[in-house]
DNA sequence: CGGTATCCAACAGGATACTG
DNA sequence: CAGTATCCTGTTGGATACCG
């Protein structure tokens, strides 16, 4: 396990160097689009494992080919894994894998700013707005 | 000062009942766009303030008009201010807010899980990609 | 049920040229 | 110098219809 970095001083050369920053950026990218997010903490929420009906239900304005290929990226990933049971009708279980829950984790760390900054943001853009 | 979220278990009904869940999307959506996250670290490499040519230089590949526009974005949402000398030529001092600077700290956060687990994830697609 | 195929609108963002 | 204007392309994602 990684252990969360010391707050206190953040090194943004550090975060530069870190691996390639491109991976930083592909992460966000795949994780600032539309749906993931929600589709993810929506598995989560369920339990960590759902089908699709399920997912498209607890993820209200998602269209059924969103949720696929959203789930399909998040598949290979890895960060959930698909599982056919070939019956009639057909069945499809999702389940988050490790991988999938740990990334839950530094999510938070977005969420909690995002919980306390947002309003803020808001406001300065407000006023940027109309001035 | 918010205190980092207890490790252990992660509630993630806490996540999506957190604030308004819009929130974390839109900071999602923004910060995971082409440069953001770029340039802001790339400022603060700067020691957080720069003018622009410094800052493109420190962005290889950004074309003037994508910087120009993401600086817009990072000012309207007060994580950079702006200041304008009335001078000819003409300068422009780009600084890091405070708020700015304490976005960086849960981008850490991802960083150290990108770091950790991309080349995971890379092997996984690999892996899908050639079944 | 759990998709895929097709079509389309909106938008991000790159190249280039021009301006106060 | 620090942009803006214009043009253009690729991608995202919504609506709808069809398929095994």
């Amino acid at each position: 396990m990684k252990k969360p970095s010391r707050a206190g001083h953040l090194d943004p050369a550090a975060i530069c160097r870190s691996s390639n920053p491109m991976a930083v950026r592909e992460l966000l990218t795949k994780i600032g689009d539309k749906w993931s997010i929600f589709v993810v903490l929506s598995l989560e929420l369920l339990g960590g494992r759902a089908r699709f009906p399920e997912l498209k239900r607890a993820v209200p304005g998602i269209s059924q080919r969103i949720l696929s290929s959203t789930l399909k990226t998040l598949e290979r990933d890895g960060l959930v894994v698909r599982e056919l049971f070939p019956e009639v009708p057909p069945r499809v279980d999702y389940e988050m894998t490790d991988l999938g829950k740990s990334l839950l984790l530094p999510t938070q760390g977005l969420v909690d700013w995002a919980k306390a900054n947002w309003e803020q943001v808001r406001e300065t853009q407000f006023r940027y707005d109309t001035r």
